[in-house]
DNA sequence: ATGTGTTATGTTATACCATATCATATCGAA
DNA sequence: TTCGATATGATATGGTATAACATAACACAT
């Protein structure tokens, strides 16, 4: 696996900083349509490309994780690796976490070898149970 | 990671059996709506639900996979693991393929292990360009 | 044969996710 | 000032997935 670092992050347009805002401090993951929600009070009018650019450039400078397997959207945690790091998914309660795990990477990068297949983009959710939903009701 | 085994497939019903037909015999991964527009000739009414709940007793099954960042669905080879290989998706050609890579399953449980997080669905896709893609045009 | 439970399918509608396209605004460099 | 680059506005549409309810097909016990 190519060791991918992102573009430093320009400075924000002001819509990328709202939207940045907005999924650092949510709950939880939120979909595109989440935000524009949460948005559409103080912008009655914001529509759905202006929400999906921002998540992109957002993406693109290494603020921003899309969740695949949910389709929706969490922040970079300051101290996650620089890419691909594991997600784990809580199906009970929702929680997202991100884990580094070079040993993890280097493994699938391994066992591609013998394939040919030159890796770009890892794609690694992990669906299960936190901890505490799996104290609740084992 | 727990070993999860398929339950056997029972007989599939005529439709799940269309549906697997097509994700068999098709080249690449198929949409719902791929499958939809593929079984149109032959059932002009077919509708969205028909073909989701094919393909969700298929995925129940074993037989079909859906890739979580394609929207879209894939058989299983028969030489598959049981669950949870690891997929490559090519950004070029669009081929899919399916790995078993038990060292790195085993990777990621070890990096989940301290966090609490106990495993159940893996999503394992990795995007980046297939062999020959590669060559063509480096 | 009738009733009952189970599973599969039909049908309509709708919710949800994402992008194409073209217009407009803003701002700094040539 | 004009130009190019970038961000945003605005409308429309395309693409993915499920809710909700109705019906059919079949197995099987009474």
């Amino acid at each position: 696996m190519p060791a991918f670092v992102h573009p430093a992050a320009p400075d924000l347009s002001p819509n990328d900083s709202a939207v940045l805002a907005l999924v650092q401090t949510a709950a939880g993951p939120l979909s595109a349509y989440d935000i524009m929600d949460k948005m559409r009070p103080a912008r009655p009018r914001i529509a759905p490309p202006t929400v999906y650019r921002a998540l992109h450039r957002l993406v693109s400078g290494g603020l921003v994780q899309r969740i695949e397997s949910l389709n929706a959207w969490v922040p970079r945690s300051n101290n996650a690796p620089a890419e691909g790091g594991i997600i784990t998914i809580c199906d009970d309660c929702g929680t997202v976490g991100e884990y580094a795990a070079p040993e993890a990477m280097a493994a699938i990068s391994g066992a591609l070898g013998p394939t040919g297949f030159h890796p770009g983009r890892p794609v690694i959710e992990v669906h299960g149970r936190c901890n505490s939903c799996e104290g609740v009701a084992a």
